[in-house]
DNA sequence: CCCGCAAACACGTATGTACGAGTTGAGGAG
DNA sequence: CTCCTCAACTCGTACATACGTGTTTGCGGG
């Protein structure tokens, strides 16, 4: 690696080899000397520049890899991680026009970006909620619901989990309750019903993932999530359904749009 | 620790060693074994229930750090993270009822909780746009913008770090301009000057803090933030300003309100 | 009884060693 | 020329050791 050149340490600093070395890269990598994919030096290079341990060197490492900045590759190397091109979630996404269109948001979002949408592993239960969804729903936690979960993929990447919840004695013998919910998804359904829906509430938080998150979406180290808990009202005001989903945070951008009033 | 009973290792896993005790620590805190605040093992006890070097022990505990679910506190311990309670940004925040009662948004929302809001380093210059600033703003990136950088604090903790971005001919010799710029904030100031609003814009990211958010924000390790773009729209369809927030996702909740059209 | 200080304890940083396992490319066999 | 093997390189895991620095606690002297 002659091309990139790192400064030495700063032998007075109190800061720790480490972190200024880990500093030195990280200061390489925003500055495009390394640019995205780029090959870090590995770390028999780095000890030698260095003149440290290995231990120290891998140290600096994973303080890069847990900014989200770099993958190590076994066997391969460590490289500076190329962020994928983001999807942007535009908010009038569940705007009742796209459901006449008879397509649910995620695969008109796809197939408009000229991607190939799928979904798989969708599971379908009647179950009691967990008392947060009931909560949201202001139903007891007694009371049954049908949960619908499914994993949302894009050219067989997966992106995005999603789990509904919907009172039992709503979507009980409906195509609610079917893996394929038909054209325009559940909330046309839930329309045809006569639950007219006036607004969701969408709730974002911002983690780590679990540990079966990492799995299920194959996030890279450092990347946190989305989580979303959306709650469709109808005109009357009644929770008719909450979706807790969760998805790679650099997969999406969400745009939202508030009214100035 | 004797009141905690950790699983033993399991020797035909091929799961590595370091992993397999993240996983045992990580279940005693989902089942609430571990409460929050908890102290875990010390790393001496760990080594000595596990048989293993304080090195493994180390990996297992970072996985946990990093995974947002544990601090270690130099001196003290390892302990289980507590999540501060979170605070909803509710998506009418910059309704003009709200200005027009004069207080910035986030002084009524802070105070409405209870807690002592206040607001620090304020700088403002006149300055070249980052050029993506001037794309969002509809200008060329040689046209200057004001740009005024504050940190917002809850009781005294760091929350909230913004910077505005209006264009200078707009907000020159304009209390915009200004460190105080009155009764309402900005937005009021921009409504006298003729600019009625009509919506804002807000992209929503999530990622984890570079070097410098974690200082300035006091972010524990593991806790990512959330990057919000707001810009702000007349009801000519004029972006007036963008304003580049970044927030620690463990004391917020953002809400968003969806209609369904 | 209280204060102060030292020991015990806890995590932080760093070195050195060893072996395992995935990847790659060069060189030799066919 | 092609294919295969193997060596070299790379990161992953784990052990042992040493010393630094911050925190807590308990003992002993005043």
């Amino acid at each position: 690696m002659a091309e990139l050149s790192l400064p030495d340490l700063d032998p007075v600093s109190d800061r720790a080899v480490f972190r200024q070395i880990a500093d030195h890269i990280r200061d390489a990598i925003e500055r495009g000397s390394l640019p995205e994919g780029a090959k870090v030096p590995s770390e028999a290079q780095l000890m030698q520049h260095y003149g440290v341990a290995r231990m120290t060197i891998r140290n600096a490492l994973q303080v890069l890899q847990g900014e989200g900045l770099t993958v190590a590759e076994h066997g391969r190397g460590v490289f500076v991680r190329s962020r994928p091109p983001v999807r942007r979630l535009a908010s009038d996404r569940f705007a009742r026009r796209h459901r006449e269109q008879g397509k649910a948001a995620f695969i008109a979002e796809t197939e408009e970006a000229g991607a190939k949408p799928s979904v798989d592993s969708i599971e379908i239960k009647e179950v009691r909620p967990p008392v947060a969804v009931a909560e949201w729903l202001s139903i007891s936690p007694d009371e049954l619901v049908i949960s619908r979960s499914r994993r949302y993929l894009i050219d067989g990447q997966p992106v995005e989990t999603a789990v509904s919840y919907i009172p039992a004695e709503i979507a009980r013998n409906t195509q609610i309750a079917e893996p394929n919910s038909g054209p325009g998804g559940i909330y046309a359904r839930l329309e045809e019903l006569g639950y007219r829906l006036d607004h969701f509430v969408e709730d974002v938080k911002a983690r780590m993932p679990l540990r079966d998150e990492v799995r299920t979406l194959k996030l890279a180290p450092g990347v946190p999530v989305f989580q979303l808990i959306r709650t469709a009202y109808t005109v009357e005001g009644l929770p008719v359904e909450v979706c807790d989903t969760v998805m790679s945070s650099d997969a999406y951008v969400l745009s939202y749009e508030l009214p100035a009033r």
